[in-house]
DNA sequence: GAGCTGCCATACGCCACCGTACGGGACGTC
DNA sequence: GACGTCCCGTACGGTGGCGTATGGCAGCTC
């Protein structure tokens, strides 16, 4: 989903318009929503600054007043997105049949997804934040609750579930800080599938 | 004006001056560097700000730009604390003889020591930061090292008690995180006990 | 007791960002 | 072709932080 002009009409040939808004004339709510969560993704919540992005759509903060009415809404309206998404992304999963592959995948994706595909980790560091500390919580605790009971139909006991979906978090979050932090710690070339084989098998087989 | 007294001479009794300046007349680099460290501990580096910690400790910006060249060397300087206290605790570490009972005491203080004792994932958060960069990898990288050492005594080969302390820290960090911003998501009270306990299982005895 | 030095207070300019006020162009509608 | 609505540009004031300039007081030194 680039940026493919939502409600466009005409454009009629190439002018790029050498903004970053190709050739449409106004901006939508859900425009400013978006480029918002891009810029979280990037730069942290810091870079969900009005002024810069509205420079960065090639428009001023004259638009970003008409479509919301401070930055924090504007934060929710992005995080709002991140959690259809996350949602979608459950969804998908479910339509895994077996549920060993399920988990397979899902652990896999966590850990070898680019870095910055999930915010996760971005929005712990600013769960202070008013806005953001609520749906962080609602959010991970659906994820906790989903990779529980992905791991009860592996025949866990329910504690014993949720500890394990706790755990795959703990893990997950702490490489994305690592990863985004110091990188140079983390092992590199070969030596990285070994090492995301190792945590794989780490967390994979819950037989405990 | 008005506040607590600088250049004040005798301070007859035990009046703590209710200032965060008890009795001294003048502040040292050290203070400094003292109260900046604690205030990152408490939030983050954007709390290691000039003006907000001179307030705190009934002084002005006067003193500061005395002390030091800019934001950034107060910075270095608490850091500088920071790598001193990190190698005093690896060295009583070292005084442990057992290498059983000794990981075992590390990795248990890893995981219940008060939020905030350690300023880790604080730093690996502003691990962009010119100065809070190298310091933290120099830093990481020498626990890392201390850790995979330690369990190479307790006989694991040099790549699997890499990955092993690497693993130690990612869950570390990660807790520590999650604690951070969504400590709901974390057992409480009894159950909290049991999942120490797992995690350490998960991590204690590096049998593989 | 004059001067020198160490330490601090205060005022200032600068920057980045937030939010508001208000004006004005573009476009559909009649 | 006038008008209203939608959307945006711009200028302004406010806040919070950084760094500088400069003045001044306290104690010591002689």
């Amino acid at each position: 989903m680039r940026n493919g002009v939502p409600s466009e009409r005409v454009q009629s040939d190439d002018e790029p318009e050498r903004s970053a808004r190709p050739g449409r004339r106004t901006l939508s709510r859900e425009d400013w929503a978006r480029a918002a969560l891009e810029a979280m993704r990037e730069g942290g919540l810091g870079a969900v600054a009005v002024e810069p992005l509205a420079e960065s759509l090639g428009t001023t903060k004259g638009s970003f007043y008409w479509h919301f009415k401070d930055r924090d809404s504007l934060i929710q309206a992005a995080l709002e997105r991140w959690v259809a998404e996350s949602e979608e992304l459950m969804a998908a999963a479910e339509r895994i049949e077996d549920p060993v592959e399920r988990g397979r995948r899902l652990t896999e994706y966590a850990f070898t997804a680019p870095s910055g595909a999930d915010i996760t980790t971005t929005l712990l560091i600013h769960a202070q934040h008013p806005v953001v500390g609520p749906i962080l919580e609602q959010v991970t605790r659906r994820r906790l609750e989903f990779g529980a009971r992905l791991t009860e139909e592996l025949g866990l006991p329910a504690d014993a579930a949720y500890r394990h979906a706790l755990t795959a978090l703990t893990m997950t979050v702490g490489i994305a800080l690592i990863r985004r932090g110091a990188p140079q710690l983390l092992p590199q070339g070969e030596d990285k599938d070994a090492y995301v084989r190792y945590i794989l098998e780490l967390l994979g087989p819950p037989m405990t």
